[in-house]
DNA sequence: CGGATCGAC
DNA sequence: CTATGTCGATCCG
């Protein structure tokens, strides 16, 4: 098993296609194999400089492997087994507290760009096709997709692939007017849900449901839209004969009905007794399932497209769902663990959300493919890998997931990024960070934000990326203010390549760090304030009409050149310097802006020279301040002589109002944004999970019951405690438990609430085993037991401990339960963490949920009770 | 805090 | 010729 990085590190072919994620291709008859897709890829690719920074990522990863493997293999038993005990104590206080209780379902409509432009141009409804730009694709439709034409592929590429591929461009406007159709049916079902993207969203219908079982059937019948006049719908018992075999959307008729079995018990009356002119007419059971393909339906009537959906009793667990019968279909996980585990079972990690590219080549590296294999490293990974990661993992391999839809909190960063082609002249990369920074500007303004932190991204023509980032005492919102921290940044990068001129083929600036609601409210009157008034009218006029404006004139129909572009922003930036001559930005700025053409070159010397600012409130002038020092000086300006209150941001309010506003479907549409930035968000957007893939399930290695041996090491000057929590989980827990059967292990809480046979059993006749001596204790008296491991920890395997454990002792923020800490020393582990999403599986428990600082400690606290 | 990286869409 | 844009999270130094 240690051998297997020797593969891995082998770089080249196989890297790439461990890059491109070319290893799931979905080869179909009148499309190419996959021989051939990754024969034409490679072809297309090899050579380029986007190849070999692909190379070089890929060796990144692999080092980071090659670290893994060895710190694996100095690992020793005692120390895999000790971490088993620790491992399995979380584990075991998960599973005691999975929610079984709601009904979760993610919606997902197939293939959603391409759809949509299907739906509107029959001429593209039998042929391949695309969204995107010649660069790179959004998404692809199902035929295209038989030439391994993918999302997140530049379509040079993909026209390669399929010659025949058309390609046409995005159109977000029309995409989201669509999306708020579908974002009204689901709404009448969870008006809660929580829309992930245009295309994309999750619902708790577990309250519909219980409403809609008392539903009469009239609430739940629904018209069929016949579009095709002879094309009569088959009614209930007879859809057999239409068959639909095509997984291609729009292949055949876009019929649900023919897709979909309406034979339901119980709901086939629609032949006989509807009204008159009615017969096309379908109603809906009560059920989970029926009420899920109801709102699938209503979907496919309202907009001629289809959605998949997963249903399951956690968010993780119905995204993986929805793809399961994609495109065009639905897939439930009952409320059953022994479903979930069933479930899981064979289900590779990849397919899991928040695993992607590189954890799964991670994890390929030890022997780790599926969601069992998972399960049964734990141990290990508690090691190698960081506490947030490996607890994530062992939520995914218990098929735990997060239980509450729930909007995300506040936006965290802004940003704006453009990828263009090669610009190395600085003057111009300073107008392109201007523009850039100006219209970051703009959107923060409409959400009325101010941050504190500038970061700006450049990526060179070798594809090489790199962030820098600075952060200043006072906030930043408008175009002069970002731009005068922007330009320091880009300046340093300048400078710092020094007689080389950066090539550049993308900048992005980036605002973060806002200000909290109470932060607003003292920080009220900042530099920002002072700017809008000495410029009035400026900033808003600026906010509508003049942004396309310069731009669309100078560059005719397309905006191609950034030469163009830059231009614009520069006349653009002359307007506006009386504004900036107020004094943020240098003062030699003020001065120079006057044509055009000098615009250019004394600002470029003018940011090589040391920055000179003036306070905007006291009109102090110092030499030798930089941003940070000049920042200060200006808070304690702000602060001891007030400025009137009127200055406040006139954007405040609105933004304020717009967060709090749900039953809006405008604003549902991406929670805190308008449109306008909505739809700058979605631009661009590819979908990398659209190439799914059905031939994954196969290496059906069913892992039994084994490793009962339990060897149990503990620190000594702590193992009361973990001594006493472990008693209390034994307690809580009705039969034996081993480490491999914790997935089995009975919980006889309130899971019965969704009664299910095998859920809720209590157990037979009491009796434990050791998790130390390993001997199993025919008692049922829970005291004995105890005292028997309380004896068992304190003698014994104990003593050959010798490095220094902390299990428990001090439980901080950050190390909830308790694995990281004790971890130093025989020299294991501590770097080469891999980061994972957040736990997916959060809300699971009430307890730890509400005492972020401190959960373990919670925990503990109620063990002992 | 700053920088790099991952992952999702 | 030609390989996105935006955002949150995590980890490490």
């Amino acid at each position: 098993m240690d051998n297997k990085q020797e593969a891995a590190l082998a770089p080249s072919k196989e890297a790439f296609q461990f890059r491109m994620g070319l290893n799931d291709n979905k080869a179909g008859m009148e499309g190419l194999d996959k021989e051939k897709i990754n024969k034409i890829i490679m072809d297309a690719t090899k050579g380029s400089r986007f190849y070999d920074n692909e190379l070089k990522k890929d060796q990144q990863v692999n080092q980071r492997i090659e670290k893994l493997m060895q710190q694996k293999s100095q690992l020793t038993d005692q120390q895999i087994k000790k971490a088993q005990i620790q491992v399995d104590r979380l584990a075991l206080e998960l599973e005691r507290n999975r929610d079984l209780s709601r009904i979760i379902v993610h919606v997902d409509m197939d293939a959603f760009y391409a759809a949509v432009e299907m739906r509107d141009s029959p001429e593209l409804k039998d042929k391949p096709m695309a969204v995107g730009s010649n660069s790179m694709l959004s998404t692809s439709n199902y035929l295209a997709r038989r030439f391994g034409v993918r999302a997140a592929m530049p379509g040079f590429i993909a026209k390669k692939l399929c010659p025949t591929l058309k390609i046409v461009p995005p159109n977000f406007d029309k995409y989201r007017a669509v999306s708020s159709e579908v974002r009204e049916i689901l709404a009448q079902y969870d008006p809660n849900f929580l829309p992930m993207s245009l295309d994309e969203a999750y619902l708790d219908i577990t309250d519909h449901l219980s409403e809609r079982l008392a539903w009469p059937e009239d609430k739940r019948t629904f018209m069929i839209r016949t579009n095709n006049s002879g094309g009569n719908k088959p009614l209930p018992g007879k859809q057999e004969q239409v068959e639909c075999t095509s997984p291609v959307l729009f292949e055949d008729s876009p019929s649900f009905v023919a897709d979909q079995n309406f034979s339901q018990p119980g709901l086939g009356t629609t032949e006989e007794n509807r009204k008159p002119s009615l017969e096309n007419v379908v109603v809906f059971g009560t059920s989970v399932e029926e009420a899920v393909k109801e709102m699938r339906f209503r979907i496919e009537q309202k907009t001629t497209l289809t959605a998949s959906a997963g249903i399951a009793p956690n968010m993780m667990l119905a995204k993986v769902c929805s793809d399961k019968n994609k495109p065009n279909g639905q897939y439930r996980i009952f409320n059953d663990k022994q479903a979930i585990k069933d479930f899981i079972k064979d289900l590779p990690i990849r397919k899991v959300p928040g695993i992607g590219k590189v954890t799964e080549k991670m994890l390929k590296a030890l022997g780790i493919i599926t969601c069992t294999d998972l399960y049964q490293q734990r141990a290990l990974l508690s090691l190698l890998f960081s506490e947030t990661s490996w607890q994530n993992f062992v939520h995914i391999s218990l098929g735990l997931g997060s239980t509450h839809v729930e909007r995300d909190g506040e936006r965290k960063s802004m940003s704006t990024e453009r990828t263009f082609s090669e610009i190395s002249s600085s003057e111009e990369q300073y107008g392109l960070c201007q523009e850039l920074c100006r219209d970051l500007a703009q959107d923060l303004q409409k959400e009325g934000l101010k941050g504190k932190t500038v970061t700006i991204k450049l990526k060179n023509v070798k594809f090489e990326v790199r962030t820098r980032a600075l952060t200043v005492g006072s906030t930043v919102s408008t175009e002069e203010e970002i731009f005068a921290v922007a330009k320091e940044i880009l300046k340093a990068e300048i400078d710092l390549a020094s007689p080389e001129p950066l090539r550049l083929r993308l900048m992005g600036v980036r605002v973060s760090g806002f200000l909290t609601e109470e932060e607003k409210k003292h920080h009220q009157k900042s530099i920002t304030g002072f700017l809008h008034v000495s410029k009035p009218g400026s900033s808003s006029s600026l906010g509508q009409s003049d942004k396309a404006n310069p731009s669309a004139l100078a560059t005719g129909p397309q905006r191609q050149s950034f030469f163009n572009q830059k231009r614009a922003a520069r006349e653009h930036m002359v307007q506006e310097k009386h504004a900036v001559c107020s004094g943020f930005v240098k003062s030699e700025d003020a001065t120079i802006s006057d044509s055009e053409g000098k615009t250019e070159t004394l600002d470029l010397e003018n940011v090589s020279q040391k920055p000179e600012f003036t306070c905007p409130i006291c009109f102090l002038k110092e030499s030798d301040w930089d941003l940070a020092s000049f920042n200060k000086h200006i808070d304690k300006c702000l602060s001891r002589s007030p400025i009137s209150s009127e200055l406040e941001s006139p954007y405040k309010e609105g933004a304020v109002m717009m967060r709090n506003e749900v039953g809006d479907m405008e604003i549902q549409c991406e929670g805190i944004h308008n449109a306008d930035v909505c739809a700058k968000k979605q631009i661009g957007h590819t979908r990398p999970l659209d190439a799914f893939d059905d031939s994954g399930i196969n290496n059906t290695e069913t892992t039994t019951v084994e490793d009962v041996e339990m060897n149990v090491n503990m620190d000594q000057s702590h193992h009361s405690i973990i001594a006493t929590s472990i008693k209390n989980e034994y307690k809580m827990a009705s039969e034996p438990i081993y480490a491999e059967n914790l997935i089995e292990c009975k919980v006889n809480l309130s899971d019965t609430e969704v009664a299910h046979p095998s859920s809720a059993a209590p157990c037979e006749e009491q009796s434990f085993i050791c998790p130390v001596c390993n001997i199993r204790q025919d008692t049922a008296d829970l005291a004995a037991f105890n005292r028997h491991v309380d004896v068992c920890l304190n003698k014994g395997i104990i003593e050959k401990l010798t490095e220094e454990t902390v299990i428990i002792k001090h439980p901080t923020p950050s190390s909830q339960h308790t694995g990281s800490a004790g971890r130093g020393r025989s020299g294991t582990n501590t770097n080469t963490k891999l980061r994972t999403k957040r736990p997916a599986a959060t809300n699971q428990n009430p307890v730890s949920k509400k005492s972020k600082p401190n959960p373990s400690k919670n925990t503990i606290d109620r063990f002992f009770k």
